[in-house]
DNA sequence: TGGACTTCTGGTCACACCGACACTAAGATC
DNA sequence: GATCTTAGTGTCGGTGTGACCAGAAGTCCA
């Protein structure tokens, strides 16, 4: 008798689970949302990149099978983690596969500290490497599609949700959590008016400490984790 | 050799669709948010109400498996159909069941007319009925969650979408789709405030037609089916 | 040492939007 | 024809926001 993997079955309905993972890079002057992708090493689509991600196991929730396939490919913990769309179109991939697709937000400081250790110890993880988001190559599957879909996603979300702390460390200035509104929506905004708001919101906490550097120190302020509800509806965090 | 069913596999995920389908009802005096449930004919959660649905087929896509749901239902085409959200817990059914759920609207006309024809013939459907989606009793699975989290995303969007014509004919006067607004938003609304929004918004078409009735006519008016743009995103319209 | 420069931070002003509400228009009912 | 109900118009005050101004507080360089 032939034990078939998973992979090979092509009688019955397969379910995968896929992340889109944000986080912002200094590039230079200016910072910019980007994200990791593995390079396929078989067939289909061998060669190319694509989102990390794997198989459903039987045992496993699809919260918890999108957390393993973020730690596997950043050794990380999700600063925020929400489902974003299952795609299970018949011709998207040989075989009859429903990709369960996540997208997930990671502190700027985890990533540079995971990077640095990955870069002393010479381990830096095969096959995966971080993109500008929105300057992606052609990708496997129908990756490129489900990457703008979760881009649109995310802008509309800190349009109306207070997220964008989660791509940044623990006390951050108003002016960085500004870069990072700007790299997200793609538009300069006022400091003055950006300033307002944000303190308006009621989701800053103003700290004691400031940030010296070039020019008049800034303040650094903490987020209210107290305050995210309403937000996600009656499913809460599942997470 | 025993062929055994999807539906008696163990050793497999298993991927199913369901839908929520909403309409309104007139309900006496005012209307009411209402949604057809089936009642289950065997275990799990044999006679208990359930969301329509059925087992995904390996040749069929994911919006094509809710619109066949809803068909078999109602026998009606849905007015909007959109992807809900991945349900996939490893305990929320006997087996490993990750299912796909959809939300859908459909046209009061549509659904009395169905209603009538279904009456007039004497075929009514076996085992299905229309529950007040405010008031359910306890449903099969985590199908009472499923419905909340719905109705969550249905208010959510008539927020700022322009979907509740969805549920009316194709002429409206704008008391009807205020009547609309008020049972999903479950508030009252100040009629001439909303007609100053609902005409502001580009989105309805003034008829020269008039809905007589007990007191002054009301003019009709139809949706301007041009404007339903970016408000789905990259995906747009997949059904 | 001190002026130039940059960023941080607080403030003003005009405008759009929205809830509350007053008022007129046009039919039915008695 | 008086009254009632709903349709539709207009006004007013509060709120949020974009554009912009100005002072505060540092660094940088001559």
């Amino acid at each position: 008798m032939v034990t078939r993997s998973a992979e090979s079955r092509d009688d019955v309905t397969r379910v995968a689970v896929s992340t889109v993972i944000f986080t912002v890079r200094r590039q230079g002057e200016a910072i910019s949302l980007s994200l990791p992708l593995v390079r396929r090493t078989r067939d289909p689509h061998e060669g190319r990149w694509a989102l990390p991600g794997g198989w459903l196991d039987i045992s496993e929730g699809l919260d918890a099978a999108a957390s393993r396939t973020l730690a596997e490919t950043t050794g990380l913990q999700p600063s925020y983690l929400e489902q974003l769309y299952a795609f299970g179109d018949v011709d998207r991939s040989p075989g009859r596969v429903v990709s369960i697709i996540y997208w997930a937000l990671l502190r700027q400081d985890d990533v540079d500290a995971q990077l640095a250790a990955h870069a002393a110890a010479g381990d830096a993880p095969e096959n995966v490497a971080w993109f500008d988001a929105t300057d992606l190559p052609r990708l496997a599957f129908d990756h490129n599609e489900i990457v703008d879909y979760a881009l649109w996603r995310l802008r509309n979300k800190v349009g109306y949700s207070r997220i964008a702390h989660g791509l940044l460390a623990d006390e951050f200035t108003l002016a960085e959590l500004r870069e990072v509104y700007e790299a997200i929506l793609r538009r300069r905004l006022d400091p003055a008016n950006f300033r307002r708001q944000a303190e308006g919101s009621g989701t800053l906490i103003p700290t004691e400490r400031f940030r010296t550097g070039s020019h008049r120190p800034a303040r650094l302020y903490r987020y209210n984790r107290d305050v995210e509800l309403a937000d996600r509806g009656p499913l809460g965090a599942r997470i």
